[in-house]
DNA sequence: GGTGGACTTTGCTTTAGCGCAAGCTGCCGC
DNA sequence: GCGGCAGCTTGCGCTAAAGCAAAGTCCACC
């Protein structure tokens, strides 16, 4: 157990660049802490205590307006580092992290980052790449959600959870933890009803598979297709 | 000019952090550029080999798609880092920035920063604070693009960029740069009509004044209480 | 001082997708 | 084994805003 954990941790981009040795030493710092499912890792607002790597399970990260609207802004899997919010600059964290299944994260008191980047400056590069990734995405929505329709949004949402977290099964590739259809459309900036007709009509032509909270492709390459404007 | 230059350099936030002797041992390595009007610092898709920090004007930053579709990522002003690529893995610039006005910028080639890293770790903290900023930025335009109506994005996009650049002038504040009601619209992801016809509705309730390319706010409290959704 | 093009305004038509409402279904707990 | 409810489906009307079209207006350059 202790050595699968270990390679998770080593495969994680974040620790690239460091030694066995460094390794050792920045995981002396950290405890392991196991996570319910629906149980909350951190909530928006709160002082930010830690920062973590997830070992095992998925999170979904989300965000809520004062007014109470609120988005899924990613979901985490195994060997990703999330609640940097210290490394930001923030005191608070900016969103809320739910485990969606059963999950374990390593944690390190927030107050120890500054000491850990500065006996490992590769840490920081880490983090750098981490975070520039997570602004491309951001990007690279907001870029979608100016000039792309619901469906078109709804079928790359799709595709990028898939190629995340897919797993495969007989007809298809589904998607490895439980997701409702409010889920995607917080995800694509829609409703769940627009969610639940279109994934209805997919499901009519074949291209997906349904149920309560699951969601299967059968045919990734022609929902492909529709992502990028074709198809339809 | 070139103390004029330094004291906006030494409060360029991503140089918080370094002593007077590092500064000028970084400073060493850089060269001094002009941009005209309307001329590209860099281009989305070529190759990032330098990044930068403004010393002079405004930046438009844009992103297309491979369809073409447009929008306006950010605006950058001076004391900011931007071309960061190279520090987060990449290879290629993912936007194009664009001086909207004659500006001055510092540029350092790409091929240096892993040096400077290593020789001023703060650097990296400074540039994981400044992209960390800008996700926290992305994120709150993809709240509000799931959440909120045209006018309020518009409201909100007319707000941030009086605060960035916002010039005091004798009824209001002006945007201190060249913006077409295309850009503002590219930023609001809406089309230029529809940002005509809100600016129109508010000049006549004296809200702003416009005028080609320009845009003065009269009553930026009351443009506040639209943002927020009272008003309307 | 005139002319062309870039920027803007404005009216009309169309439509994607939201909001509301009602009913269904499969799962979990008792 | 049976409620009950969380999650899902579906129909219908409505509206914000996009698309389309046509005309102004201002500026820069000749």
């Amino acid at each position: 157990m202790a050595s699968l954990d270990r390679s998770i941790v080593a495969n994680a981009p974040i620790f690239t660049g460091l030694s066995p040795d460094e390794l050792d030493a920045i995981l002396r710092d950290a405890r392991s802490v196991r996570y319910p499912k629906d149980s909350a890792v951190f909530d928006q607002g709160t002082e930010a205590h830690s920062f973590f790597v997830l070992l095992h399970g998925h999170l979904r990260v989300e965000k809520t307006t004062p007014q109470g609207q609120q988005i899924v802004v990613r979901y985490v899997s195994a060997g990703e580092l999330f609640g940097v919010a210290q490394a930001l600059a923030l005191k608070h964290y900016p969103a809320t992290a739910i485990a969606v299944v059963d999950s374990v994260a390593l944690a390190w008191p927030s107050t120890l980052w500054p000491e850990l980047i500065a006996k490992f400056p590769a840490l920081a590069v880490g983090a750098l790449q981490t975070v520039g990734s997570r602004l491309q995405d951001s990007q690279a929505r907001i870029l979608e959600m100016s000039s792309e329709q619901v469906e078109q949004r709804v079928a790359h949402a799709l595709l990028r959870l898939a190629k995340q977290a897919g797993r495969k099964v007989e007809h298809g590739v589904e998607i490895d933890f439980p997701i409702s259809r409010q889920d995607v459309a917080e995800m694509t900036g829609t409703t769940l009803h627009t969610v639940s007709r279109i994934l209805s009509a997919w499901e009519q032509l074949g291209l997906v598979e349904g149920g309560r909270q699951r969601i299967v492709l059968r045919d990734p390459h022609k929902l492909f297709g529709i992502a990028e404007g074709h198809g339809k």
